[in-house]
DNA sequence: GTCTATAAGAAGATAGAC
DNA sequence: GTCTATCTTCTTATAGAC
């Protein structure tokens, strides 16, 4: 990692614990291992590192929703995955999802600074909406539609039914970046939550 | 509302707005109608503001719970009330809570500072995570618990169905705090929300 | 309690040597 | 590209008059 973009990574991880405003351009540098005025030579100012970090991450993003979409349809053709769904692959969806977002290092620290920064700008809150609002219901809307499409799953409201499966989960997320030692117990009502899930909306036996 | 009460206020709106560091005290004072100086002579310093605030606040959502804990022990030795239940008194409920959080004008500039500044400081953590995952969440498992003790709702665990009713109602108010221009669609969701919780966890008809 | 004037210090950013 | 020195501006807080 070159100093450019080490200088985006340390800025991302101060700016998740403390804010922007608390965050000293000397303090980014003294993490790089720089002194503050060095690091004008790679950007113009402190509110451009901000930016950098946005662009960048909503390239990542946007790169990953990509490649979701597409394994989404190569998914949606071959749908046998979903006829032999069982309670168990359900549960690894659910933990798989938490745990990425929860643990990835850059989805944790990004998620923080935009919870922290939503209010202070309109841009940042039209962002934090898609990513862990529209774009994950969005997402998961169309796999748990393939999955009551296959009968697995009954409902005659689907966006209600992946918001019943999505809400608990980003409520646990809430918990755990707040508070990481609450992070086994989120776990066990992620597991609970997901088995409900999957009686109250499963075939009648 | 006597200065010393007007200047609280006022700072609650600019923190909520903003967060902390980005608001300094010649803005409270303006919008208070004094010029900073005068301010001093009612708070020590700027942080002495804001944890007045923490202190009120929680004053204030101590007492409403101190409220909510008689009801709730008058409505459980009153159990009629639950006993006839509807799906409508359900609706009115689930909307009652969502609105007055929503609207109050101090629980939403409360909960916005507290968005803000939860990973600033554990203490602030801890008072988010009580009064926005922890107290409802045990509130409403009473309440749930009771209407499931008389037959209305059946489950074996009470908790995860509480979860299942309170975190997309919690999901949907960051919606609407992020962007008041959703506040209609939440609503929709809200009632189509209750519905199915009411019809999952409903008696077998 | 409110004001004007001002101290004290912090923080973003630039100049110019190396 | 990195440094030291420095400028400038902003912000909290105090002093002291009214």
């Amino acid at each position: 990692m070159n100093t450019k973009e080490k200088i985006l990574d340390e800025a991302l991880t101060l700016f998740a614990q403390k804010g922007y405003a608390n965050v000293y351009v000397a303090d980014i540098a003294e993490r790089v291992g720089i002194k503050a005025p060095s690091l004008y030579k790679h950007y113009k100012s402190k509110q451009a590192i901000f930016e950098a970090i946005i662009d960048k991450m909503n390239e990542q993003f946007k790169a990953q929703a990509m490649a979701l979409s597409i394994n989404g349809t190569d998914a949606a053709a071959d749908s046998d995955i979903y006829k032999n769904l069982s309670e168990d692959e359900l549960l690894n969806i659910g933990r798989g999802l938490f745990l990425y977002y929860l643990h990835d290092s850059y989805q944790q620290r990004f998620r923080k600074m935009l919870t922290i920064e939503q209010f202070h700008d309109p841009k940042l809150a039209s962002i934090y909406t898609k990513l862990y609002v529209d774009d994950p219901l969005s997402y998961q809307e169309m796999l748990l539609g393939m999955i009551s499409a296959s009968g697995l799953l009954q409902t005659d409201n689907v966006k209600i039914m992946t918001l019943h499966f999505y809400a608990p989960i980003y409520y646990l997320l809430t918990i755990c970046d707040r508070d990481p030692t609450r992070e086994e117990e989120a776990l066990k009502t992620l597991d609970e939550h997901i088995i409900r899930f999957n009686r109250l909306y499963g075939r009648t036996k």
